[in-house]
DNA sequence: TTCCTGACTCTAT
DNA sequence: AATAGAGCCAGGA
């Protein structure tokens, strides 16, 4: 059962990644995967945090990991987390001091210009990216896979 | 066991 | 610029 042990270290990657997110920061799925090494599969990750147990025995549970912390790249939170209760994630962020706009739609958008936050500054971002309100949150293959310590 | 869906993103049209 | 389609892999029925 090789495989569930790499299923565990993925979740495991994932969990860590997220509580890296700084109070009043929010990331993207995409930029989890790039951080577990899995740049490819965004929609694993949002999988982990679905898995997320919440049993506070657990080594990782919605207690420690700050799943509401984590957004869609769009800086939209994700409406199918909205039968789980994304109006009190949203609340949760505002808390951090996050600005969540609401959308015609109801769709919960984040300045992800502003409140994104990255684990290294990538070179394309440090050279001068984000700066005035032209946002662009477009982030450039950064590689060199730092190792999970 | 197989098939489908899914807390997403990127690329092409 | 906007819309549509493909890709990825794991969990649930």
């Amino acid at each position: 059962m090789a495989r569930s042990d790499e299923a565990e270290a993925f979740f495991t990657a994932v969990y860590r990644a997220v509580q890296e997110i700084p109070e009043g920061k929010v990331t993207s799925y995409g930029h989890i995967a790039k951080l577990v090494g899995t740049p490819q599969r965004p929609r694993q990750v949002g999988l982990c945090l679905k898995h997320l147990p919440s049993d506070p025995t657990s080594r990782f549970n919605h207690d420690n990991v700050p799943w509401q912390r984590v957004i869609n790249a769009k800086g939209i939170i994700s409406p199918r987390s909205q039968p789980s209760g994304s109006l009190n994630q949203a609340a949760a962020l505002e808390e951090e001091g996050v600005t969540v706009t609401t959308g015609a739609l109801g769709e919960l958008m984040v300045d992800f210009a502003e409140f994104g936050w990255f684990p290294r500054v990538l070179p394309s971002e440090a050279e001068g990216g984000v700066s005035d309100g032209d946002d662009d949150e477009e982030v450039s293959e950064g590689d060199s896979e730092d190792g999970q310590q």
